[in-house]
Parts: C-alpha cells; sequence; structure tokens
DNA sequence: GTGTCAATTGACACAGTGTCAAGTGACACG
DNA sequence: CGTGTCACTTGACACTGTGTCAATTGACAC
C-alpha cells in the first residue's frame, strides 16, 4: 500500500466512475476501465479482486466525494415531521442523478452475483433508514394520517423513492430533478400527512 | 410447421415458462430450458433463433393464455373515471404476479440485448395506454385533479405501476396481492381525482 | 548491483450463447 | 422395398467476457 499504490486504485476509481457516467452504467467491461484508466486489464486485478469489489469500491468511494452526511443535514435539523419529510425528498432528488450510473451498474449484475446484490440492498436499506426517520418524526408530530402504521408507510415510502422510479420519470418520460421532487413531495404528502395538519400548513 | 413442429415448440414454451416461474426469472440458461423440454440444447436453436427470441416468444405465448382483453373488461365498462381507475389498478394487481417471471428474465437482458429491450418496453407502452385511458376517463369526468394534464397524469400512473415497484413490496416488503391494490387505488385516487369528488363517493 | 514492487505481456480456464456438419430414426410415398 | 424428407441428436467449435497464472520489464532504494 505505498503511495504510488493509492494513487494508481485512485485513478482507477476515478476512471470507473468517469466511464460508467459516459455509458449510464451500461455494458463497461473490464478492459474499457483499464482502457480509460490507462493500464492493463490484469492490472486491475491487483487492486480489486474482481469486477464486482470495483464497482463496489467505486460506489464508497463516490459516497465519500459527495458529503452524504452534509446533504442530509437539512431534513434531520428540520422542525416538523412535514418539514423533514419535504427536505429528505429533496435531498434524495438530488443525490439519485449522481449515483445512478454507479448503482446500475450494481443492479445489473444483482441477479447473477450475489456481492452485487448484497452492497445495493446496503444501500437500499441505508435509505430505508432515512424514510423510517420521516416517517417517526410525522408520527412524533401526530402527523402520520390515518390508516398507517409506521412500518407500512416506511415501506410505501421506501418505494415511492425507489431508484426505477427516478430512472422511469427522467429517463422515459422526461422530468426534471424539479418536477420528479415535487410530484414526490405532493404525493407523499397526500399519502402520509393526516389531512387536517395539510391544511393546516 | 407441421403439426410435430408446432407441437415441440409449443412444448418448449411450456418449459420455458415453468422454469422461469421455478426460478424467479432469474439465472435460466438455454441448456435448463432444454432439459426441461427433454431435447438437446441445439434442438431449441431449430425453433427459436436465439434465448431473447425464445424469452418473447414465451410471453406472447402466455399472454395468449391468460385472457388479457377479457380481464380488462370490466374496467373499459366502468362508467365513472373513477371507477376505471380503480379497477384498471385491480386489473394490473392480479395481472402482474402471473407475467412477473417471464418479464423479469427479459428485463434483466435488456441493457444488453436490444430485441429485449424492444419487446418488454412494448408491453410497457401497452400498459400505458391502459393508464392513458384512464386518466381520460377521470378528465371526462371533471374528474383530474387540479395541477394535473393529462399527459403528467398518464406518465406518473404508469410510474407507480411499474413492475419494480410490485416487486420491491411484494418480494422486500412481503405484501399481498391485495395490500398492493389498495394503497395503489388510494395512492392513485389521492394523486388524480379531485377532491370534490373523493368526498362525493 | 541487488532486491523489491507495480505493472506488463501473453497464455489459458471457464461459462454461456450461437453455429455448423454429419448422422439417426421415423414416417410417407412411389 | 427403397428413397427422400424432416425433426432431432451429437459433438465440435467460434466468440465474448471474467478471472488466473507465469514470466518479464523497468524504476527506485539501499
Amino acid at each position: 500500500m505505498s503511495s504510488e499504490n493509492i494513487d494508481t486504485r485512485t485513478r482507477i476509481l476515478e476512471a470507473t466512475l468517469k466511464t460508467l457516467e459516459e455509458s449510464g452504467g451500461r455494458g463497461v467491461r473490464m478492459g474499457d476501465i483499464a482502457k480509460a484508466t490507462g493500464i492493463s486489464r490484469q492490472a486491475l486485478y491487483l487492486h480489486f479482486k474482481s469486477r464486482t469489489e470495483l464497482l463496489i469500491a467505486a460506489t464508497h468511494y463516490r459516497d465519500d466525494l459527495l458529503d452524504i452526511e452534509g446533504r442530509l443535514a437539512p431534513s434531520r435539523a428540520a422542525k416538523t415531521g412535514v418539514e423533514r419529510l419535504r427536505l429528505y425528498i429533496e435531498f434524495w432528488g438530488h443525490f439519485v442523478p449522481e449515483i445512478y450510473s454507479v448503482g446500475k451498474a450494481l443492479m445489473s449484475v444483482e441477479d447473477t452475483d450475489k456481492d452485487a446484490a448484497a452492497a445495493w440492498h446496503d444501500r437500499m436499506w441505508a435509505m430505508r433508514d432515512g424514510c423510517r426517520a420521516v416517517i417517526d418524526a410525522l408520527h412524533q408530530d401526530g402527523a402520520l394520517a390515518e390508516p398507517w402504521t409506521r412500518s407500512k408507510a416506511t415501506e410505501a415510502l421506501w418505494t415511492m423513492l425507489l431508484v426505477p422510479n427516478w430512472e422511469h420519470l427522467t429517463m422515459e418520460c422526461g422530468w426534471s430533478t424539479n418536477q420528479y421532487i415535487k410530484w414526490m413531495t405532493t404525493l407523499a404528502q397526500q399519502s402520509f400527512v393526516a389531512r387536517e395538519i395539510i391544511d393546516s400548513e
């Protein structure tokens, strides 16, 4: 682990992200990444034991660059549950486009690769934690709409925010990030916030 | 195209569906299908020019067995837009589980195979037509909620009903078909039906 | 000048798809 | 009875992409 070593590793990760972004996370081979890094395909295996491990490392690398904690701060500091919901969806709406390509690459080997499935699953459960916190905040305010239990509401919000929904609305339907955020926010408020509370805002 | 020929073709399609269902649409190889049919792998290529073509044929074969038109009749016969919305989601909620495995297999080669992508895309656009008809019916009744245009509402409903949402709620969260249908219906009504109309039902 | 270490080259195993050629076995038709 | 046809079989092989291995290079360090 000399500094040379770390440097090449970083260059690989940078090249991986760049290549994935250029291709929308589709059809990127080890040879492509090697070429983009400017090293031989085999050298990739000196740093990462498999394609999946490289993809996972690239995901973590990207996370580190993105200051997730800092971006989550506003929603965590929200004074009401409704505010927290709004800010969380706003965070998510800006976050997804930045992790989409790497995520897509990971998702598309999910079926054949246990490690990739587990890594993606982890991320999705972290997102679920955010959803749970939002729902808990609503519940604390007495603002969780009627038939919902906290766990069912968490699952429902979690589902609404799934990446394929974002993918479909933006890629297939051409919605902007702001349209996405606006609709998801409205939808979530209508679903999860008691009507008295919405009316009184 | 003798009757012998058709018979084997049918046996292949049956075996394909069975195999896909058993594996949830994941990791099914040509060899597996051949074995399940009781013929050699190469014989598959006498009937279908590629794996993708077989998957597509299996999708159509399944469609023919499922009487889609008959099942859609109730929603098409609905007297009001709200009724049509409800019945369409009910149709869809029962339909998805029956096409899920084949659909999954098709979706998972979508990224690498143009034909598979096109075939899946077609199905999704057929479903979109259903969504558009629902939204049009609401609009006709003057029941489409305020900020929505017909095309944006169609896209939104279309997205809500996407297969990955069903997959996530049932497979990951353990929801039943009825829970799925109930929630989707409520969600869609809250989103797309003007509040006066909901209140007056 | 010797050792170390990252990286290179080239060969190869493996899985899965798809192709090809030669052969088999049943059935039909003259 | 013999001949042709047709579905299917067997076995070999090309191709792509991942992952492994062994031998080699070239730089820097002591």
